[in-house]
DNA sequence: CTTCTCACA
DNA sequence: TGTGAGAA
């Protein structure tokens, strides 16, 4: 459970995700409207998404352009989720702890990487995390 | 400076 | 979906 954890971990902001996923924040947060994704949020009402909600939005990403609509979308993720079901996440996450230095965003981006390739996840999205471990 | 919400020529 | 206003 350790691993589930630390993916978990609300750690990025919209401006870390948007470039991660390649998509627009506006589209992030019409997808979270959508409740495609549910990032905790800080004090500041910042959004902190985990790698759980990254992945989640490759995924639509490529749902969208295999021409699914967002309800499909939808019925697609919530099977997942009931598989993941409750992050048991904080309340609110302190507002000052929510800076993320490149070299350790790369650092476990490596990790998310390598083990995409042991396990689970389609290769789009090692492909999509993979422009960022230059 | 970055992100949030809300509204729309 | 984008964009701009106004606040935090």
């Amino acid at each position: 459970m350790v691993n589930q954890d630390r993916k978990a971990l609300p750690l990025f902001p919209m401006s870390v995700v948007s470039e991660l996923t390649d998509l627009s924040a506006r589209q992030v947060r019409y997808y979270e409207e959508k409740g495609l994704v549910m990032p905790v949020r800080s004090k500041g009402n910042r959004r902190l998404f985990s790698f759980y909600d990254v992945d989640r939005l490759l995924e639509i990403k490529e749902l969208i352009d295999q021409g699914v609509n967002l309800a499909g979308i939808k019925q697609v993720l919530k099977v997942k989720t009931e598989h993941q079901e409750q992050i048991p996440h904080k309340e609110e996450v302190p507002e000052a702890k929510e800076e993320l230095s490149e070299k350790e965003l790369h650092k476990m981006l490596r990790r998310e990487i390598m083990e995409s390739g042991y396990m689970n996840k389609s290769s789009i999205v090692k492909g999509e995390l993979s422009r960022f471990y230059h």
